[in-house]
DNA sequence: CGGCATCCTTAGGGATACTG
DNA sequence: CAGTATCCCTAAGGATGCCG
């Protein structure tokens, strides 16, 4: 890779952390599903109706959802019934909390039904409501623009090769 | 809607503030070109070779970005040449940033390259690293296990109807 | 209940060629 | 440079029916 800065925006394409990302829960029903498993949501046919897809797609995606270490799969049994599979948020899955917080506070400010959001999220320990903010490591908090977004290790270290 | 409660899972999943905000950005090229524009990119075919998309397709998302008011086609001049258009990121799109930032998170903790993360953003203030954090109304740091989603106002008041 | 198999429709997106 | 037009392919997703 002698001249790489003339593929550098080819190699962002497909080496940026967000693209990445979507590749993984790029898609509307897989964000849904994970909203779901955020909430409480356990057992196959509440997904798929409370996400609103049909059974087809709410197994492929929960099956690639676990294949991906954002769900698990785990046996439960209730009192005096037969054991059931339910589906867990991961801690890797738990980690896009933020994403989909981030999300809902955006369509609460811009695409908000008249009625007002049909749902509250709060700190369980306190009972206030959550955002999703952005801080910098010296603790300021930082507006949408304030930020820098500058070259990364992975870039220079590409550079270099 | 007498029997409101039977339907609550339909109309969750048309009254969500997450599913809206999906309606407006929830497919991966219209989020990519989100990432380009809050990067400072301008430029139509800038939008298409970074991302990674044919023109057509850029052309048609970018279309739609400006009739959701996201971005904002805006004519500029640079010294000694012909009026051109850009694209600029409008308020309302720019509040999509901590999304970006919250994904990009993910994937440089969940799907990095070896060599580490292509960028680093940075508090333009300080030059210290950005987070996407949780943050509730009474200032406690929240992490993604400790919230609890609850019935909001557009939700509570349809149950009266 | 928790799926999978099949079939069909639509939306996303690439390639190529062309225009103001 | 900044798109549009055309054509074609693939992935996402609904509907229905079947199975352990």
């Amino acid at each position: 890779m002698t001249d790489f800065l003339a593929d550098r925006d080819a190699w962002l394409t497909t080496n940026c952390s967000i693209a990445r990302t979507l590749d993984v829960v790029g898609n509307r029903s897989t964000l849904l599903l994970l909203r779901e498993a955020s909430m409480g949501t356990r057992r196959f046919d509440q997904f798929a109706a409370r996400v609103g897809i049909s059974e087809p797609v709410a197994a492929a995606r929960l099956k690639q959802l676990v294949a991906d270490g954002l769900l698990e799969r785990r046996p439960y049994r209730e009192p005096g019934q037969r054991t059931r599979d339910e589906y867990v948020l991961t801690d890797k899955g738990a980690q896009l909390v933020p994403v989909l917080v981030a999300l809902r506070q955006w369509g609460d400010t811009w695409a908000a039904d008249a009625a007002g959001p049909s749902v509250r999220v709060e700190h369980h320990d306190c009972g206030a409501e959550v955002h999703a903010v952005l801080r910098c490591a010296a603790g300021h908090d930082v507006e949408p623009d304030g930020i820098d977004v500058r070259p990364g290790p992975g870039l220079l270290r590409a550079n270099r090769d």
